[in-house]
DNA sequence: ACAAATACAGAACAGTGTTCATTATATTTG
DNA sequence: CAAATATAATGAACACTGTTCTGTATTTGT
């Protein structure tokens, strides 16, 4: 049955070509340029074609997030050298920051825009956002471990994860669309930092 | 000249008519049935028309997220009654997050869309976010006062009020954006709330 | 009453996501 | 090998979107 796994090879082939070219258009062309039709001719295709390969848009661009939240952990990976949960928490953090601004498409294509996340409930229900999920779990899993270690007080790890993910994404998402003009320019920058920076002295001192 | 003020009044008449039917769309269909042909077609009058009332689109929305904005400082003008800093941040901070919820579709305008923030960039150039700046400058009040009263350590107040804002307008984004499904449903709100604690805990410890 | 300015509408353009009938290609069967 | 069948891809169409332009009433000023 070789020509059989060859067939389903090149489909995730073409499935994978396809989804290349939207994340090219995304991170080339912004994502307001990223249509049925600029993916088809793209890749040479017609629109109608990636509807075999795709149930509609929402899902192709569910499918690139998911990608992108590979790209994510795999940034991610370097901060599980550090042993102390808060320096750990502030290193998350800023990584997870610096990858809202080398990457913004995907950052907006993971955090922000509503159209994969419609494509997410619709395919399993309730709760499933693979990509979501176990980042999240991975902050909550530095806190939990800071509080076995007494670094941090005795409180629900959940909720406190959450507060850091809020904040991280409150700054990214704030510049990202364009809300921190009530700054002056060069502030910006700097003042997302000292924000940042000022976030995790409380976290040190009375978390 | 009485001719001509009413000619300027029946003018404005309509440009908020336009308004109210964009709003009343807004709220009551959702942001992504606004068409220019639907408000056309609920105030009786022809797309084209609109067109002799706002710029585009952006400029449409841009007007409507400054009267959103004039909810809020009435919404928010409540919080004045208290006196201690850190309470008042506090109110001000649950004030946004219900109105987030009380209103989605207008905070989606205000802080989220980016339609109307490039209606406002081109329209007066650097900062010119004329609702944002005003209510952000009121956070940033209510953190200087808090230092010059001694209750707050001495440092940068701007800083300090974006981070506060940054975290519940994270709370409030990810809501309603649906990053909340990695919590089972019954732990959302549940989660929010015992976040936004925590941080007014932080605050009011260490800040 | 006539000229000029204003207000509005219809149609059109280029773009979007999506579907469906049809054609071309590749595989399996007789 | 040839015919029947399954697969892959497409062109055209539908119902939308924001926007602009030209033409037509209506109202104003002289």
């Amino acid at each position: 049955m070789g020509i059989a796994d060859r067939k389903l090879r090149e489909k995730t082939e073409r499935r994978q070509a396809i989804l290349d070219a939207a994340l090219h258009l995304f991170t080339q062309q912004g994502f307001e340029k990223v249509s049925m039709r600029n993916i088809a001719d793209t890749i040479e295709y017609s629109p109608a074609t990636i509807y075999l390969y795709f149930k509609d848009k929402n899902e192709l661009l569910l499918a690139l997030q998911t990608q992108g939240f590979e790209l994510l952990v795999r940034e991610l990976g370097v901060i599980t050298s550090i042993e102390h949960p808060a320096e750990q928490l502030r290193a998350v953090g800023e990584q997870f920051l610096g990858f809202a601004f080398r990457h913004p498409e995907l950052f907006e294509l993971m955090f922000i825009m509503s159209g994969p996340m419609v494509a997410a409930q619709a395919c399993a229900g309730a709760n499933a956002w693979p990509g979501g999920g176990s980042a999240f779990a991975q902050v909550v899993g530095i806190v939990q471990r800071g509080i076995d270690k007494g670094v941090f007080r005795p409180q629900n790890a959940e909720s406190a994860a959450l507060m850091v993910w809020a904040q991280v994404h409150g700054l990214a998402a704030l510049h990202l669309r364009q809300r921190l003009v009530v700054l002056p320019e060069e502030r910006r920058l700097p003042a997302m930092q000292e924000a940042l920076t000022l976030f995790y002295d409380l976290i040190r001192r009375a978390l």
